[in-house]
Order: C-alpha cells, then sequence, then structure tokens
DNA sequence: TCTATATTTTGAACGAGTTCAATAATTGAA
DNA sequence: TTCAATTATTGAACTCGTTCAAAATATAGA
C-alpha cells in the first residue's frame, strides 16, 4: 500500500491543466465570458467535457485563477514601477494603469470577477476568505504606495488607508470594465479627476481642524468592513 | 377585420398574471430567487412552463416587477412620512428605514436586483435606461428630503445631490441585503453613522473654503454619471 | 349564431453548467 | 515484472432558463 498524497499533479496531468485554462482565456478574449461555453473550451483543449472539472470546479473558477495569476506576477512589476517615484499622486496613478494595462486585454470577461462580489459569503467574491490571499497582495501594494509617498497620513487612518484605495482601485477597474466611450476616455477622465480629489483629501485630513470628521468616518469603514 | 389593438389584457389573462406574480413572490420569499425554479413558479400558479413567459420576459424580470411596484405604491407613504419632519437627518433617516422596512419580507431574493447593476447597457440594472421612470421615482423623494430639511445646499451641488443621495440609499439597501449580523443590527448602525457623515459633510459644504473641492467632487459626479 | 382573428395556453425541445459512475492510464512497492 | 491503489479521462445524464410552433380559447363583426 501506498502513502496517499494528496495534491500530486503529475506533469501530464499539469500539462492538460494549462491547456484547459489556456483554451478557456482565448475564448474568454475572443468571445467573453457567457458565450462561451465549457463545452467549446474543453473541446479546444482537447478534452472530454468532464474534464474541465477535473480541475477546475467551476467556469468562473477559471477566471478566479486567471486573477489570482494575475495579481501574482504583478508584483515585481508593480515594486519596479514604484521605484523612483516620490510623489504619492504619481504612486498611485502608476499602480492604476498598471492594473488596468494588464487587465486590458482580458477586459471582454473581467466581469464575470464581480458578478458575485457583493456577497462577502460567496468563495468567488474578492471580499471573500477565500480570495483573502489575492486581496491582501494588492492591499500591500497600496500600503506601499503610501509608506513610500510624499504626503503625512495622520496615524489614525495609516491602518485602514491602504485597504480603502484598494477599494478605490476596485471602483476604478469596475467602471473601466463597463467603460464603452473610444478607447475608455472616461476612464482616463475618471483617473485623472479622482485621484486629485485623493490627495485633496488626503492633505485636508491632516488639519486638526478634521479630526472628528476623520474619526467618523474611520469608525464607518470599521462597521463596514469587520 | 378587427382594429388590431396591443395590450388588452382580458380580465381572465390578468388573473392568470396575477396568479404567476404572486406565486413566484411566494416562492422568493420562501427559498430565495435561485433556488427557486421556472418551473415550480408555473406549477404552483396552475400554467404550463411557457405561461410564465407569455407573461414575464424572463426570472428577473419577476423581480424587477416587484421593484417597480414596490417603488409605485411607497410614493404616497414617502409623502405622509416626510410630512412634519424638519430635520434633513430625520428626512433620510425616515425614507432609508420606510425603504428597508417594506424590502424587509423580501430580503431572500433582492439581490437579484444587483446581479447586473454595474452594466448600464443590461435592461434590468437599476442604471439602465429601461429602468430611468422608476429610479427616477426614487430620486425624487431624495429631492424632496432635501428642499423640506433644514439645511442650505449650495446651489452648485443641489442638483445632482438628490442623485448622489439615491446612490447612497442604494449602497444601504445593498449592504443590508447581505448583513448577516443578527437583527441586521450593521446595518442599523451604518445608517447611524453614515447619516452622521453626510450631514456633517454637507454643513461643512457651505463654507466659502470648500468651494474648489465642491466643484471637484461635481466635476467627478458628471464624469461617473454622463 | 357563425366564423375569422386575436389572445392565451401548452409542452416538447434546446443550450449550457454541472455531476458522476465507469473506464483508462499511471504509479510505486514487492 | 506484476498488480493493486491512485490519478486522470470519458461521456451520458440531470437541472434549469428559455424558445417556439401548435393547440385551445376568447372576441367581435356579419
Amino acid at each position: 500500500m501506498t502513502t496517499s498524497m494528496k495534491n500530486r499533479p503529475t506533469p501530464r496531468a499539469e500539462d492538460t491543466r494549462q491547456r484547459i485554462y489556456e483554451s478557456a482565456l482565448d475564448l474568454f478574449r475572443e468571445k467573453g465570458f457567457e458565450p462561451t461555453t465549457m463545452r467549446d473550451i474543453a473541446q479546444k483543449a482537447g478534452v472530454a467535457l468532464g474534464g474541465a472539472y477535473y480541475y477546475f470546479a467551476s467556469k468562473e473558477a477559471i477566471v478566479l485563477a486567471f486573477y489570482q495569476e494575475m495579481q501574482e506576477s504583478s508584483h515585481q512589476a508593480v515594486l519596479e514601477a514604484l521605484e523612483g517615484r516620490k510623489k504619492l499622486k504619481d504612486r498611485l496613478r502608476c499602480i492604476l494603469e498598471l492594473r488596468l494595462d494588464t487587465l486590458a486585454p482580458n477586459r471582454k470577461f473581467c466581469d464575470a470577477l464581480f458578478r458575485h462580489a457583493p456577497d462577502t459569503q460567496d468563495p468567488l467574491s474578492p471580499f471573500s476568505t477565500e480570495t483573502h490571499a489575492i486581496r491582501e497582495r494588492a492591499i500591500e501594494h497600496m500600503r506601499i504606495a503610501v509608506d513610500g509617498g510624499d504626503i503625512k497620513i495622520p496615524s489614525d487612518i495609516k491602518v485602514r488607508l491602504p485597504y480603502l484605495l484598494w477599494l478605490y482601485q476596485m471602483g476604478i477597474i469596475l467602471f473601466w470594465l463597463y467603460d464603452r466611450s473610444p478607447r475608455q476616455q472616461r476612464t482616463a477622465k475618471l483617473i485623472d479627476q479622482s485621484l486629485g480629489l485623493v490627495i485633496s483629501l488626503l492633505r485636508i485630513s491632516s488639519l486638526p481642524l478634521m479630526k472628528p470628521l476623520r474619526k467618523a468616518v474611520l469608525e464607518l469603514v470599521e462597521t463596514v468592513s469587520v
């Protein structure tokens, strides 16, 4: 009797998985998430329909795998892009643009990521415990951006700010996904204007006068994100 | 040959439609939106499966009909509830609470309303042109709340404020839908805190000092909501 | 009342995501 | 090399939303 190890994919299996994964992404990019069927994917990958489900729990799980991979592979790029930039505004912009550039070829299907977003119990929600690791990576980027920036952040909001900026980023991505204007110029405008606003608010938030407002916002954030 | 009029439902047909509608809502309330099948609904209503589709374009369209009905039937109640309340904070709270009270028995299935929310092209999105009429009703409530309130609103933001407050309301509803805390006390807390913040921000926004910030916010809103 | 037209109702069929029992291929220890 | 346990693969079958052609019923003018 052999020892029973779990999760020991043979190289061949890993190859099959990869074939399915890439066939899926190709089709998603070409036709979008919904029009692509699991049968299409299986056929393109050269496996039976059931094969796709051996490697991915669901059609949406494939998109989640993409999201995860993208998040992980971008880590280095973010660090490098931040290198040499001092102004917080530039640092934030740079993260946003890097993210949108990465997503751009996949714009057709990324909306699937937000389908179950508000349901924090859903494993595929960006707010779920299952996606905790992915989320933390992205929040960490924001923490780095803030820490290396040129704006002094009041200590009370410093802890939560990266999370809020991640939310902000998610909002921008969501807007961009459904932005039908030519070359998504509305998103570009939104980024310009919102970044300006964010920086203004951060500057103002340091004024002693703003202490109570800051506190109110923080309490609100705690209530929402416990 | 008779004149060909459209939309002339016989009393019998209207009865069938009502039976389907109410069977659907009963089942949605009991089991939630997804677990309820169109076959369940048709059976409970005593019609063939196809019958449900003669009256409703889709399963989600039934929920939309509910949303519309709720919005229309609440108009009078909102006006009455606002009667006699002077403070803007009370007026807003009163609209929020009325809405949540109305939705409460239907909490199990209202999440279906937000499923396609971000896609403004989707006819079922609360932001679509198809739902324009419903949305305008709700925004009108906010306009009334603000106009009869005790806080002076700077003229530049006055036009857009009702829309923003409607967005705020939608956010509260969304949070409430997925609030698993006992008796949704987190939502109660959120309402308290956020109302306080909204009022504070409105007060502050009148300060001459705040003019540029107000302008920045307004520009942002225009970019997002064109 | 009779009949042509319009309205309402039916249920079979389709497409797509998902499940699962059966089968094939691989592996590792004797 | 052998063979039992494990891993990988298959494809039929199920569910559910949706469509649609055909059948049943109601309506209105003659």
